[in-house]
RNA sequence: GUCCCCAUCGUCUAGCCCGGCCUAGGACACCGGCCUUUCACGCCGGCGACAGGGGUUCGAAUCCCCUUGGGGACGCCA
């Protein structure tokens, strides 16, 4: 309308911009964390802007731990922002000013209803299960009533003056949901500003995209019914209204019962931080809930998730979330532990040893010589070990004895493969002397070690193997016995076979998985 | 209650717009087998879906209608 508020808002190139504009009052969650996936997708793949903006227009439910979260979160996905943080309460006064420029060319009006009336009415609709609709009482109050409450200092907001022409729509294209248009008549006159002079989120967000020069605004389906009154206000304003695209939302698995309880973390980024996921690994998992790239591929490195990204690839209908509470291996949904473990196990070793020494550094198990002297043994080890590992967290747990001298024994496997034949007792600490005198120590020559005295024992070389496997690791399970034996070394399994040989069948369980937290939460994701 | 959106294996999905190549493909999970010193990986195989009903058509997962189910919006929240 004005020409400040024109050349402000109108586009100067051909540039896409983008934003993420999270509202923060509470965790960053899968579904906004998806949603600024798709938005910095876009961003990269067309050269174009990312910008990142903190709604906290609500005062009252905004936080500034839950800005930092956003941030955190962020950061770590690796969803790096061009512009921002902006933070709309800045632009409060250009909200306002919106308001009143409505106001002025006749696009909106003052309503002085309260909201005792108008919650009464509406209570009222709702017992006789009527459609509640502002009735619109106050859009024809002449100019003299309306100086008149004015005066008086009666409270009033201001309402947008939706055009009651049976034949008026509100229409707009989607990338996702194509055409949509919506009857003028089944739009609310809706607020604008708040009777203390404080802007809507309706209006702040559409006066912010058009200040941002957004050109495409993605966010959560739950934001469809709201597009057509944007689209009012963006035209009221003399404003060419963004292109959208609304990507369906993830739901909660319904069967599953979950309860506002057991929910919560599952949910978070940061949750999926702590637990072991590498990031990218999370992003691919989210990219999937909603879009395909429709030729069956599903693993993406950054890059070429952008180069495929495509705004109308994306799907109509919501996606669930496939989290089953009480299921220790699977404690998120079961594909996205797939991804992650995928990539440990197929990443460059280069792109992955930075996360394993942070893992260790947190777990008290890392030294600085595995980056100098025994950068060799180090990155040999964690080839070795990763390819069964699930999470980061698996390094400092299940890796633990390759790593450290103390480590836990499992109760079962120590019976199993300790108690089997009690002339291990014997066997192992000769076994261990064989060892101790070998001039090379290699995965040959250890294994020869192991055949030659299975053979002159007469046992099977299973028995010793596993048996061997238990006593230098704590577990039944693991890598090739022989690799895994050079990689421990010489000294620490002659220890521990000797040591072994006394080793009884005892509780000691190994506790894999850090234990749940309690934490819940909303069973739809906003996405916005 | 009103308006809107959606509907393919348990989950994520391909196919749908431009009907026939679909006795519906892939992935995860699950089950079995192979490999093997264990566990993984890998490979092979199995289980498993077009919500229901009408139409249009020679032919429908694909087009139309109805029903059902799910979701969203309907706030001086975002």
């Amino acid at each position: 309308m004005t020409k400040a508020f024109m050349n402000e808002s109108k586009s100067t190139t051909d540039q896409v911009r983008v934003r993420f504009a999270p509202s923060p009052t509470g965790y960053l969650h899968l579904g906004g964390a998806r949603t600024a996936l798709y938005n910095w997708l876009l961003a990269k793949k067309t050269g174009g802007v990312f910008i990142l903006r903190i709604e906290d227009t609500d005062t009252e439910r905004s936080t500034k731990e839950s800005v930092q979260e956003i941030f955190d979160g962020l950061t770590w996905l690796g969803l790096d922002w061009n512009e921002g943080p902006y933070f709309q309460t800045d632009n409060l006064a250009k909200h306002v000013e919106a308001a009143h420029k409505l106001l002025e060319s006749g696009h909106a009006y003052r309503c002085f209803c309260t909201k005792e009336e108008l919650e009464a009415q509406r209570k009222h609709a709702e017992t006789r299960k009527m459609a509640f609709m502002y009735d619109g009482r106050c859009r024809e109050l002449t100019p003299e009533q309306i100086e008149s409450k004015v005066s008086q200092g009666t409270p009033y907001v201001i309402r947008f003056r939706v055009p009651r022409d049976p034949s008026a729509i509100v229409a707009f294209n989607d990338f996702v949901y194509g055409r949509m248009e919506k009857k003028g008549q089944d739009i609310e006159d809706f607020v604008v500003l708040r009777s203390d002079g404080r802007p809507l989120y309706i209006l702040s967000n559409a006066v912010d995209d058009a200040l941002d020069r957004i050109t495409h605004v993605i966010r959560g389906a739950d934001h469809l019914a709201n597009t057509p009154k944007q689209v009012l206000i963006y035209r009221a304003l003399g404003i060419e209204p963004p292109a959208f695209a609304h990507i369906p939302l993830t739901l909660d698995n319904k069967k599953a019962k979950l309860s506002k309880r057991s929910h919560g973390e599952v949910v978070t980024v940061s949750y999926y931080r702590r637990k072991g996921f590498l990031p990218w690994a999370l992003c691919n998992f989210m990219a999937l809930l909603g879009w395909s790239p429709g030729d069956g591929r599903e693993f993406f490195s950054p890059e070429g998730m952008i180069e495929t990204f495509d705004l109308s690839k994306i799907n109509r209908s919501n996606s669930t979330f496939n989290y089953v509470p009480g299921d220790a291996r699977n404690w998120t949904d079961p594909k996205a532990i797939h991804f992650n473990s995928t990539y440990i196990r197929t990443l460059p070793l280069h792109e992955l040893i930075p996360y394993v020494k942070q893992e260790l550094v947190e777990a008290g198990l890392w030294r600085d010589s595995f980056e100098n002297g025994d950068k060799q043994w180090f990155e040999n080890t964690i080839d070795l070990i990763r390819a069964r590992y699930l999470t980061l967290k698996d390094f400092s747990t299940r890796g633990r004895c390759y790593f450290a001298d103390e480590f836990e024994f499992d109760e079962a496997a120590v019976k199993k493969n300790l108690g089997k034949d009690p002339q291990l007792a014997e066997y192992l600490p000769e076994m261990a002397s064989l060892i101790e005198n070998l001039q090379t120590y290699d995965t040959h020559t250890i294994e020869e070690v192991f055949r030659s005295y299975s053979e002159q024992k007469n046992v099977k070389a299973g028995l010793l193997i596993n048996a061997a496997r238990t006593a230098v690791s704590g577990t039944s399970v693991g890598p090739g016995l022989f690799e895994m034996l050079e990689t421990i070394g010489k000294d620490r399994v002659v220890d521990r076979l000797k040591s072994a040989a006394h080793l009884e069948p005892r509780p000691n369980k190994i506790v894999l998985m850090p234990k749940e937290e309690p934490r819940p939460n909303k069973m739809i994701f906003d996405e916005e």
